[in-house]
DNA sequence: TCATTAAGTATGC
DNA sequence: GCATACTTAATGA
């Protein structure tokens, strides 16, 4: 295992008020990991024996229905922390988590957890924080699943994705990860096809460049327009 | 307006 | 060359 340097931590937010001999005491007692795309870091139900942070990548927040079908709930970007079951009083994970590219992740076991808590300053209202965006984030996209035509879903999809993730390319701004029309699909509670047909529709407009797996906003403004949402 | 079915092409290991 | 990703048209709720 390569050895961690403890610039890794220095400014992400749950750690940014802590001194270095305290930032080296947490990344002496991680494990670090790779995960090919696609893999699953933990899966949805299982007991949560740990709780982690994304040094790099990105990853899918799934949950599954009874029919088997899979819903993508969030993203997960460098810096966050995840699987903080612990936060939630949960002993199970309530989601699966899956490397939408290959990435790289800390962890520590959950019994570290209340002492994180007790003895490192902004580490639980960080937590409590990002726990508090994520659910603000998803009852956005909830309401606007119940409220907004199949279009403007996916338009949002595509600038949440963006927003989390954007690069800027010579062409525009890149979605940073590999993104399936299905996996759109699984975002916005559509079908592949639906999706494959706006993107399409939307290329020949000049709003995007896509090509398999990746997708390239070109006209980011039509796109927000496009999206319903004012700004 | 959108899902479903179906039948195709393109792409990459 | 096979599986996976993507496209498109037709049909009907």
């Amino acid at each position: 295992m390569p050895k961690l340097d403890e610039s890794l931590l220095l400014d992400l937010p749950p750690f940014s008020l802590l001194e270095r001999s305290q930032i080296r005491e947490i990344l002496n007692r991680a494990v670090s990991k790779r995960y090919e795309e696609g893999t699953a870091i933990f899966r949805e139900g299982h007991d949560a024996d740990r709780f982690y942070l994304l040094l790099d990548g990105y990853l899918r927040v799934v949950r599954s229905t009874p029919g088997g079908d899979q819903v993508i709930v969030l993203h997960i970007s460098p810096g966050q922390l995840f699987g903080i079951a612990p936060a939630l009083r949960r002993d199970t994970y309530p989601a699966t988590s899956i490397a939408a590219a290959e990435s790289i992740a800390l962890s520590w076991p959950v019994s570290l957890w209340p002492e994180f808590v007790a003895n490192y300053p902004g580490f639980a209202t960080e937590s409590y924080k990002t726990l508090g965006e994520r659910l603000g984030q998803i009852q956005e996209t909830l309401t606007e699943m119940a409220t907004q035509a199949v279009e403007k879903r996916v338009a949002c999809a595509l600038l949440r994705m963006v927003n989390q993730s954007g690069r800027k390319s010579d062409a525009g701004i890149e979605i940073a990860f590999p993104v399936t029309r299905q996996n759109i699909s699984e975002m916005t509670g559509t079908t592949l096809h639906t999706v494959s047909r706006l993107l399409s529709a939307w290329q020949k407009d000049g709003v995007v460049s896509s090509t398999r797996k990746h997708i390239v906003v070109t006209d980011p403004h039509r796109l927000v327009v496009l999206s319903g949402l004012q700004s």
